[in-house]
DNA sequence: CCTACCGATCGGTAGG
DNA sequence: CCTACCGATCGGTAGG
């Protein structure tokens, strides 16, 4: 439990630059000399808030999930069960993807691309998240389902599955290419695919 | 031009291999030293044939590239333009990324999601390959269109899009969650997906 | 294509 | 939370 009494608002601070600089170089890329020197502190002084660098690691991804909460889970839990909770659900993605909430677009792409032919306590770490991520989109869809706005045979999973597939490669298009054009692509492919449903 | 003139066939098994670790690692995660011990070679005798890190970085692309068009360009080629051919084209890249060709999935997702927020040569090498894939698979789907076998309204850039995304993410969720189901849920979508455009 | 080495940086520790 | 250090490994080089 190293570092757990010390100031949890520095420890925060450092996590959410953690998190900014492994969306852009990987959770692996990320040093602990190079993040204290962007933070002006020393290496060991950094070090003593985490312990290891897979702690260092596993801290990150929950701070990036917090954030993952607050941007793109949040908006849509505003709005009531239904379609449009699933069409906002999207919408909050693709926003927070767009907007760079990370500057190396999504932080679970990054780092799940990285660690999902790894082993270990950080692959495991973003596999969860992922597994919870999967789930909730399914449950929107199924939700929508039951109030009848999606037609009674939608299969949830199947559909959670394609609307995923959507926005992530809308996320990996725009960064890589450099074309903001491929959110409006997943967008149709979204709203096209929905009212297919329906 | 270091190492040009060298042995070829050695110069190719040393590729094939560090295409291999970088699906799985990364191609920053790729060093000569793991390399040339894993290969039983020196170091520095490994080096020759390449002179820096990046040039190792870029020839595992290209090799991996040689690969790729083996396993799911050419068994799509062999099949006549049309509607026949997309769905060829499709299964050999799922049939690709299933038969674990690379072990840790689909090369070019993997060094896409390293690369995709970085600059510099490799970045530029693998946007570039990103390219010719997209933009192959679109005319693909064009073909398809000119010769009636997709709705003449039919937006190949868009549905080139959505059948890459259902793909790549069967890649990520198979890897991630060890869950082979993934491949049956993108051949689903993908097979309805194709027929709302006929 | 090898041994032996370079300086830089890695994760991590000792001591204060 | 700092300085100063540890051994290991990195990309790369000298010399043969």
């Amino acid at each position: 439990m190293a570092g757990r009494p010390r100031d949890e608002g520095a420890r925060q601070v450092i996590l959410r630059r953690a998190a900014d600089l492994a969306s852009q170089d990987g959770l692996e890329g990320l040093s602990i000399g190079r993040l204290a020197a962007e933070l002006g502190v020393s290496k060991s002084g950094l070090f003593g808030y985490f312990g290891s660098k897979e702690e260092l690691q596993l801290a990150t991804i929950r701070t990036a999930m917090s954030v993952y909460v607050a941007e793109v889970i949040e908006p849509a839990l505003s709005v009531p069960p239904g379609l449009e909770r699933v069409r906002r659900l999207c919408e909050s993605w693709l926003s927070y993807s767009q907007r760079r909430v990370f500057p190396g677009g999504c932080f679970f792409f990054a780092v799940t691309a990285e660690f999902d032919a790894r082993s270990g306590r950080v692959r495991d770490a973003v596999a969860a998240a992922g597994l919870d991520w999967i789930r909730f989109v399914t449950r929107t869809v199924e939700d929508a389902r039951q109030l009848g706005e999606l037609a009674g045979d939608t299969d949830a999973d199947q559909l959670a599955f394609e609307l995923i597939s959507f926005m992530e490669n809308a996320n990996v298009v725009s960064l890589l290419h450099d074309d903001p054009g491929a959110y409006e692509r997943a967008r149709t492919a979204i709203r096209n695919h929905l009212s297919t449903y329906t």
